[in-house]
DNA sequence: GATCCTACTGCCAGAAACTGACAGCAGGCC
DNA sequence: GGCCTGCTGTCAGTTTCTGGCAGTAGGATC
């Protein structure tokens, strides 16, 4: 591989880190030494890119960058629709028509043989067994999540027990055979998870919730020790 | 000025032309040599670039190469990152790197709060139960049904009898627990399904399926009655 | 204060690439 | 046929690149 071409890849592989990386991993997963990759960092800062670089941290590309990334690669196409067919399949209607909207503006975007690339994509997922059955209005859960309303529901746990309860919703979880609400719930004063099926009732109030979904979630993933890079 | 930055500055330069250009022009104003320049272009196809010069006019570059700005809603954000999500849990490697970065560059090109909105999504699938095994590297598969290559498996069917074939791939499908290519069969003279574990060896060659993966997958749907609109 | 992780720099020699010049072919237009 | 231009091959001199080593420094943690 030409320097030429590595240091385009550079910025893209720093493109898809949020957090910072160490030098050391860049240069393992471009293949270089930790020594020509301080190099090519200096190189593109000296181009205009913003990378920012602190001792004991790692590098971090802020957006707002020089050069818009490359066009999407054939199988990054695939990647996309793939997941896309995957979530026609398998979450609700709402999410459904989003995802063909969402393919139908990128494909606006692409030139034509990147187009029928997309079009004539022949990864396919398996429809759903059955469909997830839920009174609950997902697309209005998503909504509140967006938003940062919090709500209020009726909620049957695993004893047949319901209870009122006001939750700050953060997370939604698609899982195989159900769908569960991840929030703070202000009645047990801690995390707690919502089977959607199990909701009852819920309510959209208009009261803000007090932390961004952000942080609720990183300390979910903190208590419950989940770790994920996507 | 070294090459790579030179190569950047080439596409800036092309960009920022309409009609097209002679390379003595371009060659001038980078300060090289018409020689060198003919490299840097060639170098900048390869990349993907889509630069078309015709003896007697010059060069023009067609748009489609870097990503232009994207406009997505919100909606249409989430459902994009649950899919590449699912994606990144549920495939392979290579896949789930293709997610990344297709996720990454449609980062970069959009508005600042959408970006936001990209990064902070919370929709989650659930991690795979067990890494779906297969000694199949589904990469090439994918790579040949995109070159439309034929493939000669060794392919061991249901009651354990091993028999090599020569198959025209045109179809990926992504189950919970398998993956099965769809394909045509030479020996049958038939749709034949294989299932990616029981595929004990693959060679791809380097001869061409005579009919596009679009209408062998028609056919195979009209022959199976598969309805789908995505 | 000690320790750890990491960014960052200078230096050097071998390896790899880049570069310009020249010569020549080809395609479209006048 | 003449002209403009794209495009390729070859080659030797030059430049750049690269990895390793040694060393400095900044921030966090203990």
């Amino acid at each position: 591989m030409t320097r030429s071409t590595r240091l385009l890849d550079l910025i893209q592989l720093l493109r898809t880190y949020r957090r910072p990386v160490s030098g050391a991993a860049l240069a393992q997963r471009l293949g270089i030494s930790i020594r020509t990759l301080y190099r090519d960092i200096a190189t593109l800062q000296a181009q205009g890119a913003d990378i920012q670089g602190a001792p004991g941290f790692g590098y971090v590309l802020k957006p707002g960058f020089l050069m818009p990334p490359m066009m999407l690669s054939e199988e990054e196409i695939e990647a996309l629709v793939l997941g896309a067919r995957w979530v026609a399949a398998r979450t609700d209607d709402e999410l459904k028509d989003a995802a063909r909207n969402a393919l139908a503006k990128i494909a606006a975007v692409l030139p034509a043989d990147l187009r029928r690339e997309l079009e004539t994509n022949s990864l396919l997922v398996s429809s759903a067994r059955k469909p997830v059955v839920g009174i609950t209005d997902l697309a209005a859960v998503r909504e509140a999540i967006r938003q940062g309303f919090k709500l209020d529901i009726g909620y049957a746990d695993i004893n047949g027990r319901s209870t009122n309860r006001r939750i700050w919703p953060f997370a939604l979880g698609y899982f195989e055979e159900t769908r569960v609400l991840a929030a703070w719930c202000e009645l047990r004063e801690d995390f707690r998870h919502f089977r959607a099926e199990r909701i009852a009732s819920m309510i959209v109030t208009d009261i803000r919730v007090p932390q961004t979904r952000g942080h609720l979630l990183a300390e979910w993933r903190r208590v419950h020790n989940v770790k994920s890079d996507m």
